[in-house]
DNA sequence: TATGTTAGTGGCATAATGCCACTAAATCAA
DNA sequence: TTGATTTAGTGGCATTATGCCACTAACATA
């Protein structure tokens, strides 16, 4: 079941204020993309109490007048930092205990989304860094480097969030299509290939790599070939439509 | 970052109910076990409104008075209708959103838990039939066999997180030891076996199975045989410790 | 003692990946 | 023009975990 017919009650203080039973419930999101051949994070410099100064993963509160679901409150967060959407949006875990905030019980559905490369200037809307619906002021908005991020002390408990997140995009690489979705379409297979290479931190064996692709024909051919420097021109590719829930049969070797 | 300051609002409507503007959190969950060569999952009728006289997963309100976690909660709620703790629990998912219940925006973490059989009217403590500490009264508490409770109506959206539980159940038990969390410890292998092929819904090959545990090293043998009506005794083991985190390197047979 | 039943093993086949050397097609610098 | 360098792409064998199947082992029962 649910819950208890009127058990959701709201509790009010002696001095009147009201006093939650029910948790706060926020959702954050770690967006994850490739540049400069780094794994990088988004994250914001919070403007506002508390941990006021403090950089943090977007997120915020789940606006239940505004939000359909928690997918559409973490796209709403997305858009609001990028300006663009993520092909691929998918839920971490959620955490939830009387401590993480110091405020009382809260509970935080943590998702991550993979998306090309943009820069933040140019696409990330005003909103990003002002007060607008239901969305919260921010003094700074950028890429990280993973292994910087992982470094620097974040607000809340969004150091255990961001490793959580990282972990699973980690063990997924080794079986999905994952850094396709990271990376600008068309493409070409040795800037796929390093995208696997960035994300496992180690190489890929490229016969290996490219057979494993052609088997599961999970690519399409552009018929179009690029050439930058020297070296002989490659094939551009495109990801098939569905690919997003495709598993290969074996894992890349741990 | 979690939520902006003072974004905590208790709206009154102007008949001067309370209306919520943070979602309602609950934790439901898929209590599974294998018992007379049936996967089964403990239902119960619900007593309360709303919904009253349905079957539903258990489950019921995050109480932050006396839960310290999500967690917790699952864990409490996994107590009160089988009297015992699961050696497997694991989060599923977390659903939210405008009309999966009809008083409003709702929240549900779902988990599974995976556990020997025991019976229900000998190991439940009193507090399963009736209000407790934050516990809901429920008509009935009862192993249901997998394939009828899909057929059957759950209360709210519990017919989706019964599936989203049972595919996750389903796709592991490919990789991992499971099976071995649902069994009476020891066993035998053809015990284990079995427990591995009711799930899958599947005959699993007896030699390559042995080889991969023998491998994987996960098992001890106790060195106590048991025999059972004709045909050879077996060797017993047990589970070695953690191995709930271990994954074998490749899937069972798809 | 023969027969049926369940436990457990030997050994080859299969499939996806790892590994490495090779060819192919471009740029660049004498 | 030619050779060196660079990147793209392939051929083919090795490795590894699993699938498959026939075989032996040890018990009960008739």
């Amino acid at each position: 079941m649910d819950f208890d017919a009127g058990s959701h009650r709201s509790i009010v203080k002696e001095d009147g204020a009201p006093m939650r039973a029910a948790p706060l419930v926020t959702v954050d999101v770690g967006i994850f993309t490739l540049h400069e051949g780094f794994l990088k994070v988004l994250l914001v410099k919070r403007a506002m109490a508390p941990e006021k100064g403090k950089w943090a993963l977007p997120g915020g509160i789940v606006d239940t007048a505004c939000d359909a679901s928690l997918e559409s409150t973490a796209k709403r967060k997305l858009r609001a930092k990028t300006g663009v959407q993520a092909p691929w949006l998918e839920q971490v875990g959620t955490v939830g205990n009387a401590h993480r905030d110091p405020r009382g019980w809260s509970l935080t559905v943590m998702y991550f989304a993979l998306l090309p490369y943009v820069a933040l200037d140019a696409a990330a809307p005003a909103s990003s860094l002002q007060a607008g619906e239901g969305l919260s002021p921010v003094e700074a908005v950028s890429w990280v480097v993973i292994e910087e991020a992982l470094k620097t002390p974040l607000a809340f408990d969004h150091d255990e969030l961001l490793v959580q997140a990282l972990e699973r995009i980690r063990s997924k690489v080794l079986y999905t299509m994952m850094p396709a979705f990271m990376i600008d379409s068309p493409f070409t297979l040795s800037v796929l290939q390093r995208a696997y290479e960035i994300i496992m931190g180690r190489p890929v064996e490229k016969k290996a790599f490219r057979r494993r692709l052609e088997n599961a024909g999970v690519l399409i051919e552009t018929g179009e070939m690029v050439s930058e420097g020297p070296g002989r021109p490659a094939m551009t590719y495109r990801i098939k439509p569905g690919v997003q829930g495709f598993n290969f049969s074996r894992q890349l070797a741990p």
